[in-house]
DNA sequence: TCTTTATATGCGCCATTTCGCATATAATAG
DNA sequence: CTATTATATGCGAAATGGCGCATATAAAGA
């Protein structure tokens, strides 16, 4: 069991202080996601998006891989068990805003691409 | 159950973005507190507790009564249950901080003054 | 190679936040 | 009324953070 440094939580709690970013961390709650998805979802230009996403990795809450011309990011396998239980508790929290509903409700409605399937549009 | 708005989201988040303002509101966590104990445990100036006291009951997480010269913080018992919850298991991440380990540990030798009784030392 | 698609980032601008000092306010004691 | 104690706050300077534009990078396709 790891400790965590005052700094660690500042920068969790720093992550969390943007709206858009927590719609973003929210939605790659429910699952993984590319970038441009995430676009379309949250009707949000590419570089507010990249940016943001950039302060949550940097914050070591979700990771990214390349895939073609693709980005995906989902929610860090790796994170403590403490800080995960933190996100569940803070997801029912989150999830009394008619923002944060709103999106997860255009986010059901956008197909999901399997894996090994071949990529149709964005 | 009221709707929270992403406003009230961001300023909830907002306020734990900041270390001295999370080692406060896990201090009143303990205890109701006055100003100048928590002064003394945090060895922090006066006007810095007291503008970070301010944020901290801007965002509705605590309250205040003033009992002769002393101003009392105490956690805000209307706080929705969602919220309550999210911050009982935020509690369990942040007492994971070695800086939060050792407030705590100060605390606890600071003496708590029972109600009614006088007011001794500050 | 040239183009297109997807994503990241450098930079300057503006807004927000924090700091530290000084001062204001409020209650109490003398 | 004056002084003291406890707390809050106005203000300017410094730091931080988000925005938007433009551009860089990287892979894939023609």
């Amino acid at each position: 069991m790891a400790h965590i440094k005052i700094n660690d939580l500042t920068s969790f709690h720093g992550a969390l202080n943007d709206p858009l970013r927590l719609r973003l961390l929210r939605l790659l709650m429910e699952r993984e996601l590319c970038v441009c998805e995430m676009m379309r979802v949250l009707k949000t230009p590419q570089y507010k998006v990249s940016r943001h996403l950039g302060v949550l990795k940097k914050a070591g809450l979700i990771r990214d891989w390349r895939e073609g011309t693709w980005i995906h990011y989902e929610i860090a396998p790796a994170i403590p068990g403490v800080l995960k239980e933190s996100l569940v508790c803070l997801r029912s929290l989150w999830d009394q805003s008619s923002v944060i509903k709103h999106d997860l409700r255009i986010l059901g409605r956008s197909s999901a691409r399997k894996p090994g399937e071949p990529v149709v549009n964005c």
